[in-house]
DNA sequence: GAATAGTTGACAAGATTAGTAAGTTAAGTG
DNA sequence: CACTTAACTTACTAATCTTGTCAACTATTC
């Protein structure tokens, strides 16, 4: 899981068409202009996005983007997976065989769950509860106490996105 | 906040000196051949994370790093900070004044607030728990049946695909 | 059927980051 | 003091990100 610009472009775009869904399709033009990406980066992103099965785009005149699914089926994992490839990384290959030292690929491992315990949390807010839940999200962030802090994270991120 | 494989890097190394931090200093040519991380890169990574107050160094024979304080009191998002200064982006600053259109700033602040999550979600995990609760985790990751899944897997991290 | 508004793809240049190489300084050791 | 070790620093190369430009291709509209 990787997480940079790139992949705040990207999400920021799809949440742009998330929130003027009801427009009908959107033309990168327009998504230009209102988050201030550049045309062409645009459309690199959306070539990867439409490739992921994340838009649907419709040429010519009234044509444009818009999402393919509910913005609540779309994780924000999605996006940035679809935007930037995650080439693996760990030079034993996740798992495998790297144990010069007692503590080698242990690291290794412990970077892979980390690693999986972003992206599962990123795979449990959609852009639909970013859009919706916003006021409901920080007051649940504030209840918890730090006892349940690991379960509330992690049921805070499902149901309460953001 | 961003989480590129510089700031990988980082938590990796740093879990390195956490593991052995019974072994007195360790020097980056150790953590070098380990991870596989180049030495030169280290350097360059530890100069910031020294910077940034989570390790101690000593010179010459013996010398090397050494984590600043308790594994338990460094936090994931403290190392990726270190290393990795999230410049921040949204043109419009965050939250200031950019109102052309209706979603337009309401995006970045979407954005915005969803970094923040990631930011609180990696601070609430530190090296220490990372390194500790793993031989808890996989027996108990085993243990677990599927309701008590969203808070074994936070403990735990393991699986959880990527 | 031509004009227009839009996507799609390729390519390249500039800017920023990631990563490497090599040299300098400080601290121990014989 | 000479020598070694290892932290520090600076300069450089490679990769990636981001923007720009140009040329198709497609559906709508006049």
């Amino acid at each position: 899981m990787r997480l940079t610009t790139k992949g705040r472009y990207a999400v920021t775009a799809m949440l742009d068409l998330a929130i003027h869904y009801k427009d009908g399709p959107i033309t990168l033009s327009d998504i230009s202009k209102r988050q201030g990406i550049s045309l062409s980066y645009l459309e690199q992103l959306f070539s990867k996005l439409r490739k992921g099965g994340l838009v649907d785009s419709a040429r010519g005149p009234g044509g444009g983007y818009r999402l393919s699914r509910s913005a609540g089926d779309i994780a924000v994992a999605d996006v940035i997976s679809a935007v930037d490839e995650s080439i693996d990384v760990t030079r034993c290959g996740g798992l495998s065989n790297c144990h010069g030292d007692g503590g080698t690929c242990l690291t290794h491992e412990l970077w892979h769950d980390l690693s999986g315990q972003i992206f599962k949390f990123l795979s449990e807010i959609s852009l639909g509860q970013l859009v919706e839940n916003r006021s409901i999200q920080t007051v649940a962030f504030r209840q918890r106490d730090k006892f349940e802090h690991a379960e509330a994270a992690l049921v805070v991120g499902s149901d309460a996105g953001l």
